[in-house]
DNA sequence: TAGATTGTTAATCGATTAACAATC
DNA sequence: TAGATTGTTAATCGATTAACAATC
Protein backbone atom coordinates (compact mmCIF):
# COMPACT_ATOMS: atom_id res chain seq x y z
CA UNK A 1 0.00 0.00 0.00
CA UNK A 2 2.76 2.38 0.50
CA UNK A 3 5.06 3.37 -1.64
CA UNK A 4 8.67 2.42 0.04
CA UNK A 5 8.74 -0.35 2.45
CA UNK A 6 7.95 1.53 6.18
CA UNK A 7 6.46 4.85 6.75
CA UNK A 8 7.82 6.65 10.00
CA UNK A 9 5.68 6.69 13.30
CA UNK A 10 5.74 10.35 12.96
CA UNK A 11 3.53 10.69 9.48
CA UNK A 12 1.04 7.94 10.81
CA UNK A 13 0.19 9.59 13.71
CA UNK A 14 -0.70 12.74 11.65
CA UNK A 15 -3.29 10.49 9.59
CA UNK A 16 -5.85 10.12 11.52
CA UNK A 17 -6.06 14.50 12.04
CA UNK A 18 -6.19 14.91 8.53
CA UNK A 19 -8.85 12.41 8.07
CA UNK A 20 -10.99 13.81 10.58
CA UNK A 21 -9.96 18.17 9.16
CA UNK A 22 -10.41 16.40 5.65
CA UNK A 23 -14.16 14.83 6.68
CA UNK A 24 -14.85 18.31 8.22
CA UNK A 25 -14.22 19.99 5.19
CA UNK A 26 -16.34 17.65 3.36
CA UNK A 27 -19.07 18.40 5.24
CA UNK A 28 -19.18 21.84 5.24
CA UNK A 29 -18.92 21.42 1.43
CA UNK A 30 -15.35 22.25 0.67
CA UNK A 31 -14.50 20.01 -2.82
CA UNK A 32 -10.83 21.57 -3.19
CA UNK A 33 -8.19 22.30 -0.65
CA UNK A 34 -4.00 23.58 -1.11
CA UNK A 35 -0.95 22.27 0.93
CA UNK A 36 -1.64 25.82 2.13
CA UNK A 37 -4.88 26.19 3.08
CA UNK A 38 -4.98 22.98 4.68
CA UNK A 39 -1.83 23.48 6.68
CA UNK A 40 -3.46 27.41 8.25
CA UNK A 41 -6.69 25.01 9.60
CA UNK A 42 -4.46 22.37 11.01
CA UNK A 43 -1.35 24.35 12.20
CA UNK A 44 1.42 22.89 10.13
CA UNK A 45 3.24 23.71 7.78
CA UNK A 46 2.33 23.01 4.10
CA UNK A 47 5.89 21.49 3.27
CA UNK A 48 5.13 18.74 5.81
CA UNK A 49 1.77 18.04 4.67
CA UNK A 50 3.09 17.14 0.84
CA UNK A 51 5.87 15.59 2.27
CA UNK A 52 3.73 13.22 4.37
CA UNK A 53 0.50 12.31 2.04
CA UNK A 54 3.53 11.63 -0.40
CA UNK A 55 4.83 8.58 1.64
CA UNK A 56 1.45 7.43 -0.21
CA UNK A 57 1.21 8.63 -3.24
CA UNK A 58 0.52 11.90 -5.52
CA UNK A 59 -3.09 12.77 -4.38
CA UNK A 60 -2.68 16.37 -5.29
CA UNK A 61 -2.53 17.80 -9.11
CA UNK A 62 -0.05 20.70 -9.47
CA UNK A 63 -1.32 24.20 -10.24
CA UNK A 64 -4.34 22.86 -8.20
CA UNK A 65 -4.70 21.16 -4.92
CA UNK A 66 -5.72 18.39 -3.24
CA UNK A 67 -9.45 17.11 -3.76
CA UNK A 68 -11.13 16.98 -0.42
CA UNK A 69 -13.10 14.23 -0.84
CA UNK A 70 -10.89 11.94 -2.78
CA UNK A 71 -7.71 12.62 -0.56
CA UNK A 72 -10.00 11.53 2.55
CA UNK A 73 -11.06 8.51 1.38
CA UNK A 74 -7.35 8.11 0.28
CA UNK A 75 -6.37 8.89 3.96
CA UNK A 76 -9.34 6.37 4.93
CA UNK A 77 -7.91 3.41 2.49
CA UNK A 78 -4.48 4.07 4.39
CA UNK A 79 -6.18 3.69 8.07
CA UNK A 80 -8.78 0.87 6.55
CA UNK A 81 -11.52 2.14 8.05
CA UNK A 82 -13.46 -0.16 5.48
CA UNK A 83 -12.42 -2.97 6.66
CA UNK A 84 -14.11 -5.08 9.61
CA UNK A 85 -12.00 -6.30 12.14
CA UNK A 86 -13.59 -8.36 14.75
CA UNK A 87 -12.69 -7.03 18.01
CA UNK A 88 -13.29 -7.52 22.01
CA UNK A 89 -13.75 -5.61 24.72
CA UNK A 90 -12.46 -7.09 28.22
CA UNK A 91 -13.54 -5.03 31.11
CA UNK A 92 -17.24 -3.58 31.78
CA UNK A 93 -16.54 -0.73 34.13
CA UNK A 94 -16.96 2.99 33.46
CA UNK A 95 -14.07 3.39 31.30
CA UNK A 96 -14.88 0.19 28.99
CA UNK A 97 -18.53 0.88 28.95
CA UNK A 98 -17.85 4.65 27.81
CA UNK A 99 -15.97 2.92 24.71
CA UNK A 100 -18.42 0.59 23.94
CA UNK A 101 -20.92 3.32 23.43
CA UNK A 102 -19.20 6.09 22.12
CA UNK A 103 -16.45 5.04 20.25
CA UNK A 104 -17.49 4.51 16.52
CA UNK A 105 -15.47 1.36 15.83
CA UNK A 106 -17.43 0.39 12.54
CA UNK A 107 -16.02 3.97 11.40
CA UNK A 108 -12.49 3.14 11.92
CA UNK A 109 -12.00 -0.48 10.65
CA UNK A 110 -13.17 -2.21 13.69
CA UNK A 111 -16.85 -4.51 14.67
CA UNK A 112 -16.81 -4.67 18.19
CA UNK A 113 -18.64 -8.03 18.57
CA UNK A 114 -18.05 -8.78 22.16
CA UNK A 115 -18.00 -7.27 25.48
CA UNK A 116 -16.40 -9.27 28.36
CA UNK A 117 -16.00 -8.68 32.76
CA UNK A 118 -15.34 -11.16 35.50
CA UNK A 119 -17.64 -9.37 37.92
CA UNK A 120 -20.50 -12.09 38.27
CA UNK A 121 -22.76 -9.15 39.43
CA UNK A 122 -22.57 -7.48 35.96
CA UNK A 123 -22.58 -10.47 33.31
CA UNK A 124 -25.44 -11.05 31.40
CA UNK A 125 -26.48 -7.28 32.04
CA UNK A 126 -26.95 -5.17 28.58
CA UNK A 127 -24.56 -2.74 27.41
CA UNK A 128 -25.86 -0.63 24.96
CA UNK A 129 -26.63 -3.34 22.20
CA UNK A 130 -23.77 -5.58 23.96
CA UNK A 131 -24.52 -8.44 26.71
CA UNK A 132 -21.74 -8.43 29.26
CA UNK A 133 -20.43 -12.34 28.85
CA UNK A 134 -18.28 -13.90 31.09
CA UNK A 135 -14.56 -13.88 30.95
CA UNK A 136 -14.10 -17.51 31.49
CA UNK A 137 -16.14 -17.99 28.06
CA UNK A 138 -13.72 -15.73 26.76
CA UNK A 139 -11.66 -19.14 25.01
CA UNK A 140 -14.97 -20.78 23.60
CA UNK A 141 -15.88 -17.34 22.11
CA UNK A 142 -12.65 -16.49 20.58
CA UNK A 143 -12.24 -19.80 19.17
CA UNK A 144 -15.54 -19.70 17.65
CA UNK A 145 -15.39 -15.93 16.45
CA UNK A 146 -11.89 -15.58 16.19
CA UNK A 147 -11.43 -11.75 17.00
CA UNK A 148 -8.03 -10.01 15.78
CA UNK A 149 -7.99 -7.15 18.10
CA UNK A 150 -8.44 -6.96 22.23
CA UNK A 151 -9.67 -3.65 23.86
CA UNK A 152 -8.30 -3.88 27.62
CA UNK A 153 -10.08 -1.64 29.57
CA UNK A 154 -8.61 -4.03 32.79
CA UNK A 155 -6.99 -3.60 35.99
CA UNK A 156 -3.80 -3.44 35.92
CA UNK A 157 -3.02 -6.59 38.15
CA UNK A 158 -5.23 -8.52 36.03
CA UNK A 159 -3.72 -7.76 33.02
CA UNK A 160 -0.34 -9.62 31.91
CA UNK A 161 -2.89 -13.31 32.82
CA UNK A 162 -4.89 -11.68 30.36
CA UNK A 163 -3.16 -10.54 27.64
CA UNK A 164 -1.42 -14.36 27.95
CA UNK A 165 -4.86 -15.65 27.82
CA UNK A 166 -4.85 -13.35 24.66
CA UNK A 167 -2.06 -14.18 22.92
CA UNK A 168 -2.81 -18.35 23.23
CA UNK A 169 -5.84 -17.20 20.77
CA UNK A 170 -3.55 -15.83 18.38
CA UNK A 171 -4.59 -12.03 19.30
CA UNK A 172 -2.26 -10.04 18.32
CA UNK A 173 -3.28 -6.38 18.65
CA UNK A 174 -4.31 -4.79 21.83
CA UNK A 175 -5.73 -1.31 22.39
CA UNK A 176 -4.06 -1.03 25.75
CA UNK A 177 -5.86 0.82 28.75
CA UNK A 178 -4.85 -0.73 31.67
CA UNK A 179 -1.50 0.46 33.58
CA UNK A 180 0.20 -2.54 32.45
CA UNK A 181 3.20 -2.53 29.53
CA UNK A 182 2.45 -4.94 27.54
CA UNK A 183 5.99 -6.07 26.44
CA UNK A 184 5.89 -9.60 24.69
CA UNK A 185 8.10 -11.26 22.16
CA UNK A 186 6.79 -11.59 19.58
CA UNK A 187 7.57 -9.63 16.51
CA UNK A 188 4.50 -8.46 14.36
CA UNK A 189 2.45 -7.70 17.66
CA UNK A 190 0.47 -4.24 17.18
CA UNK A 191 0.05 -2.08 20.38
CA UNK A 192 -1.93 1.16 21.26
CA UNK A 193 -1.42 2.67 24.22
CA UNK A 194 -3.50 4.69 26.35
CA UNK A 195 -1.92 6.22 29.36
CA UNK A 196 -4.36 8.36 31.05
CA UNK A 197 -2.34 8.75 34.06
CA UNK A 198 0.38 9.30 32.06
CA UNK A 199 -1.40 12.01 29.86
CA UNK A 200 -2.61 13.86 33.28
CA UNK A 201 1.02 14.06 34.15
CA UNK A 202 2.02 16.12 31.16
CA UNK A 203 -0.39 18.32 31.39
CA UNK A 204 0.67 18.48 35.57
CA UNK A 205 3.79 18.99 34.09
CA UNK A 206 3.01 22.18 31.35
CA UNK A 207 0.73 23.68 34.25
CA UNK A 208 3.58 23.82 36.15
CA UNK A 209 5.95 25.18 33.36
CA UNK A 210 3.66 27.01 31.27
CA UNK A 211 5.63 30.30 31.68
CA UNK A 212 9.69 28.49 30.68
CA UNK B 1 13.35 24.18 38.16
CA UNK B 2 15.06 23.41 34.90
CA UNK B 3 18.67 23.48 33.92
CA UNK B 4 18.05 25.15 30.58
CA UNK B 5 15.47 27.40 29.05
CA UNK B 6 13.05 24.74 27.53
CA UNK B 7 12.31 21.24 27.88
CA UNK B 8 11.55 19.27 24.25
CA UNK B 9 8.37 17.71 23.94
CA UNK B 10 9.89 14.12 23.69
CA UNK B 11 11.79 14.39 27.19
CA UNK B 12 8.64 15.34 28.86
CA UNK B 13 6.05 13.07 27.06
CA UNK B 14 8.95 10.73 28.98
CA UNK B 15 8.83 11.55 32.53
CA UNK B 16 5.42 9.82 33.52
CA UNK B 17 6.92 6.72 32.56
CA UNK B 18 9.83 7.26 34.71
CA UNK B 19 8.09 8.08 36.91
CA UNK B 20 5.80 5.21 37.23
CA UNK B 21 8.62 2.56 36.58
CA UNK B 22 10.51 3.99 39.37
CA UNK B 23 7.54 3.96 41.43
CA UNK B 24 7.28 -0.03 40.58
CA UNK B 25 10.48 -0.48 41.51
CA UNK B 26 10.40 1.14 44.99
CA UNK B 27 7.06 -1.08 45.56
CA UNK B 28 9.45 -4.22 44.79
CA UNK B 29 12.08 -2.82 47.32
CA UNK B 30 14.59 -2.23 44.75
CA UNK B 31 16.98 0.88 46.23
CA UNK B 32 19.43 1.14 43.64
CA UNK B 33 19.44 1.51 39.31
CA UNK B 34 21.76 1.87 36.72
CA UNK B 35 20.68 3.99 33.64
CA UNK B 36 21.57 0.48 31.74
CA UNK B 37 19.41 -1.72 33.65
CA UNK B 38 16.43 0.77 33.73
CA UNK B 39 17.10 1.17 30.06
CA UNK B 40 16.45 -2.79 29.65
CA UNK B 41 13.05 -2.72 31.87
CA UNK B 42 11.98 0.36 30.18
CA UNK B 43 12.94 -0.94 26.09
CA UNK B 44 15.03 2.25 25.74
CA UNK B 45 18.81 3.24 25.77
CA UNK B 46 20.86 4.10 28.54
CA UNK B 47 22.22 7.02 26.78
CA UNK B 48 18.70 8.47 26.31
CA UNK B 49 17.95 8.19 30.22
CA UNK B 50 21.11 9.85 31.53
CA UNK B 51 20.33 12.36 28.72
CA UNK B 52 17.15 13.02 29.53
CA UNK B 53 17.67 12.99 33.35
CA UNK B 54 20.24 15.40 32.89
CA UNK B 55 18.21 18.13 31.49
CA UNK B 56 16.67 18.23 34.86
CA UNK B 57 20.02 17.68 37.09
CA UNK B 58 22.31 15.25 38.17
CA UNK B 59 20.39 12.94 40.31
CA UNK B 60 22.79 9.95 39.85
CA UNK B 61 25.92 8.93 41.78
CA UNK B 62 28.87 7.74 39.28
CA UNK B 63 30.30 4.57 39.71
CA UNK B 64 26.79 3.81 42.08
CA UNK B 65 23.76 4.66 39.74
CA UNK B 66 20.46 6.10 40.81
CA UNK B 67 18.74 5.66 44.09
CA UNK B 68 15.23 4.73 42.62
CA UNK B 69 13.07 6.67 45.39
CA UNK B 70 15.04 9.77 45.03
CA UNK B 71 14.78 9.96 41.58
CA UNK B 72 11.24 9.05 41.36
CA UNK B 73 10.98 11.73 44.42
CA UNK B 74 12.66 14.28 42.10
CA UNK B 75 10.78 13.35 38.69
CA UNK B 76 7.48 13.71 40.58
CA UNK B 77 8.69 16.93 41.67
CA UNK B 78 9.36 18.05 38.22
CA UNK B 79 5.98 17.04 37.09
CA UNK B 80 4.44 18.57 39.78
CA UNK B 81 2.72 15.58 41.33
CA UNK B 82 2.72 17.66 44.95
CA UNK B 83 0.73 20.22 44.00
CA UNK B 84 -3.18 20.79 44.71
CA UNK B 85 -4.20 22.61 41.66
CA UNK B 86 -7.83 22.70 41.54
CA UNK B 87 -9.56 21.29 38.21
CA UNK B 88 -13.49 20.67 37.59
CA UNK B 89 -14.52 18.67 35.06
CA UNK B 90 -17.16 19.24 32.60
CA UNK B 91 -19.67 16.45 31.27
CA UNK B 92 -20.64 13.12 33.27
CA UNK B 93 -21.19 10.76 30.44
CA UNK B 94 -19.69 7.19 30.63
CA UNK B 95 -15.93 8.91 29.73
CA UNK B 96 -16.19 12.08 32.73
CA UNK B 97 -17.44 9.65 35.05
CA UNK B 98 -14.61 6.96 34.11
CA UNK B 99 -12.16 9.63 34.83
CA UNK B 100 -13.67 11.15 38.23
CA UNK B 101 -13.85 7.59 39.40
CA UNK B 102 -10.60 6.21 38.05
CA UNK B 103 -7.98 8.57 37.91
CA UNK B 104 -5.81 9.42 40.87
CA UNK B 105 -6.03 13.28 40.60
CA UNK B 106 -4.73 13.85 44.08
CA UNK B 107 -1.79 12.18 42.58
CA UNK B 108 -1.03 14.04 39.72
CA UNK B 109 -1.10 17.55 41.32
CA UNK B 110 -4.57 17.98 40.81
CA UNK B 111 -7.65 18.43 42.98
CA UNK B 112 -11.12 17.77 41.64
CA UNK B 113 -13.43 19.80 43.28
CA UNK B 114 -16.37 20.28 40.52
CA UNK B 115 -17.88 17.61 38.25
CA UNK B 116 -20.47 19.59 35.85
CA UNK B 117 -23.23 18.46 33.01
CA UNK B 118 -26.01 20.17 31.07
CA UNK B 119 -28.65 17.33 31.77
CA UNK B 120 -31.02 18.24 34.14
CA UNK B 121 -31.65 14.44 34.79
CA UNK B 122 -28.63 14.05 35.91
CA UNK B 123 -28.03 16.98 37.45
CA UNK B 124 -27.65 16.64 41.18
CA UNK B 125 -27.07 12.77 41.11
CA UNK B 126 -24.30 11.78 43.63
CA UNK B 127 -21.29 11.09 41.13
CA UNK B 128 -18.56 9.16 43.54
CA UNK B 129 -17.71 11.55 46.36
CA UNK B 130 -19.10 14.51 44.00
CA UNK B 131 -22.48 15.65 43.29
CA UNK B 132 -23.02 16.72 39.65
CA UNK B 133 -23.69 20.30 39.22
CA UNK B 134 -25.12 22.10 36.41
CA UNK B 135 -23.47 23.63 34.08
CA UNK B 136 -25.69 27.18 34.11
CA UNK B 137 -23.87 27.69 37.96
CA UNK B 138 -20.34 27.29 35.84
CA UNK B 139 -19.62 30.91 36.59
CA UNK B 140 -20.65 31.39 40.01
CA UNK B 141 -18.60 28.12 41.13
CA UNK B 142 -15.73 29.49 39.54
CA UNK B 143 -15.52 33.07 40.26
CA UNK B 144 -15.95 31.36 44.15
CA UNK B 145 -13.38 28.56 44.01
CA UNK B 146 -10.95 29.98 41.35
CA UNK B 147 -10.09 26.59 39.38
CA UNK B 148 -6.94 26.45 37.10
CA UNK B 149 -7.75 23.63 34.92
CA UNK B 150 -10.41 22.09 33.17
CA UNK B 151 -11.46 18.44 31.90
CA UNK B 152 -13.42 18.31 28.61
CA UNK B 153 -15.34 15.60 28.48
CA UNK B 154 -18.21 16.76 26.38
CA UNK B 155 -18.82 16.56 22.64
CA UNK B 156 -17.90 18.66 19.72
CA UNK B 157 -20.97 20.80 19.10
CA UNK B 158 -20.76 21.83 23.04
CA UNK B 159 -16.95 22.67 23.23
CA UNK B 160 -15.91 25.76 21.63
CA UNK B 161 -18.76 27.19 23.41
CA UNK B 162 -17.83 26.32 26.75
CA UNK B 163 -14.12 26.73 26.01
CA UNK B 164 -14.76 30.40 25.58
CA UNK B 165 -16.98 30.60 28.75
CA UNK B 166 -13.87 28.60 30.64
CA UNK B 167 -11.50 31.25 29.26
CA UNK B 168 -13.29 33.76 30.51
CA UNK B 169 -13.19 32.65 33.92
CA UNK B 170 -9.34 33.06 33.47
CA UNK B 171 -8.87 28.56 33.31
CA UNK B 172 -6.11 28.05 30.80
CA UNK B 173 -5.31 24.05 31.04
CA UNK B 174 -7.37 21.97 29.56
CA UNK B 175 -7.36 18.08 29.84
CA UNK B 176 -9.28 17.42 26.26
CA UNK B 177 -11.29 14.24 25.44
CA UNK B 178 -13.41 16.04 23.22
CA UNK B 179 -13.45 15.70 19.11
CA UNK B 180 -12.90 19.27 19.36
CA UNK B 181 -9.37 21.00 18.25
CA UNK B 182 -8.41 23.91 20.99
CA UNK B 183 -6.99 26.02 18.89
CA UNK B 184 -6.69 29.92 20.80
CA UNK B 185 -4.88 33.00 20.52
CA UNK B 186 -3.69 32.90 23.51
CA UNK B 187 0.07 31.84 24.47
CA UNK B 188 0.28 30.69 27.84
CA UNK B 189 -2.18 28.05 27.46
CA UNK B 190 -1.92 24.86 28.13
CA UNK B 191 -3.28 21.76 26.20
CA UNK B 192 -3.47 18.11 26.49
CA UNK B 193 -5.52 16.43 23.81
CA UNK B 194 -6.44 12.80 24.37
CA UNK B 195 -8.08 11.98 20.85
CA UNK B 196 -9.55 8.46 21.34
CA UNK B 197 -10.90 8.46 17.94
CA UNK B 198 -7.05 9.36 16.37
CA UNK B 199 -5.84 6.88 18.73
CA UNK B 200 -7.98 3.62 17.82
CA UNK B 201 -7.31 4.52 13.60
CA UNK B 202 -3.77 4.63 14.62
CA UNK B 203 -4.43 0.95 15.53
CA UNK B 204 -5.89 0.09 12.58
CA UNK B 205 -3.23 1.15 10.86
CA UNK B 206 -0.75 -0.86 12.47
CA UNK B 207 -3.64 -3.62 12.39
CA UNK B 208 -3.45 -3.29 8.62
CA UNK B 209 0.53 -2.33 8.21
CA UNK B 210 1.51 -4.86 10.75
CA UNK B 211 3.77 -7.22 8.08
CA UNK B 212 5.90 -3.84 7.01
C1' DT C 1 0.33 31.67 -21.77
C1' DA C 2 0.78 33.03 -16.85
C1' DG C 3 -0.26 31.67 -12.24
C1' DA C 4 -0.66 28.36 -8.92
C1' DT C 5 0.61 24.53 -6.53
C1' DT C 6 2.30 20.05 -6.44
C1' DG C 7 6.07 16.41 -5.91
C1' DT C 8 10.65 15.99 -4.70
C1' DT C 9 15.35 17.10 -3.68
C1' DA C 10 18.42 19.65 -0.67
C1' DA C 11 19.29 22.12 3.69
C1' DT C 12 18.38 22.59 8.35
C1' DC C 13 17.16 21.43 12.62
C1' DG C 14 16.46 18.49 16.55
C1' DA C 15 16.59 14.14 18.86
C1' DT C 16 18.94 9.91 19.71
C1' DT C 17 22.98 7.23 20.24
C1' DA C 18 27.81 6.53 21.05
C1' DA C 19 31.96 7.57 23.32
C1' DC C 20 34.67 8.80 27.04
C1' DA C 21 36.61 11.62 30.68
C1' DA C 22 35.27 12.53 35.40
C1' DT C 23 34.50 10.54 39.71
C1' DC C 24 32.33 7.84 43.19
C1' DT D 1 43.14 1.00 43.93
C1' DA D 2 40.13 -1.05 40.31
C1' DG D 3 35.54 -1.25 38.64
C1' DA D 4 31.42 0.78 37.65
C1' DT D 5 28.61 4.19 36.07
C1' DT D 6 27.50 8.81 35.68
C1' DG D 7 27.42 13.48 33.23
C1' DT D 8 28.52 15.45 29.05
C1' DT D 9 30.44 16.16 24.57
C1' DA D 10 30.61 14.52 19.83
C1' DA D 11 28.65 11.76 16.04
C1' DT D 12 24.80 9.96 13.90
C1' DC D 13 20.42 9.57 12.57
C1' DG D 14 15.82 11.03 11.40
C1' DA D 15 12.32 14.45 10.88
C1' DT D 16 11.04 18.98 9.47
C1' DT D 17 11.46 22.88 6.59
C1' DA D 18 12.87 25.32 2.51
C1' DA D 19 13.51 25.61 -2.26
C1' DC D 20 12.43 24.84 -6.84
C1' DA D 21 11.69 22.38 -11.13
C1' DA D 22 7.75 20.01 -13.09
C1' DT D 23 3.22 20.55 -14.63
C1' DC D 24 -1.62 21.31 -14.45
Amino acid sequence: MSKSGSISNSVIRRLPRYYRFLGELAEKGISKISSRELSERMKLTASQIRQDLNCFGGFGQQGYGYNVIELRDEIGKILGVDKHRKAILLGAGNLGTALAMHINFEHSGCQLIGVFDSNKKIIGNPLGKYTILDIDSLEAFCKENKPEIAVLCIPKSATEEIVERLINLDIRCFWNFSHYDINLNFSDIVVENVHLGDSLLTLSYGVNNRND
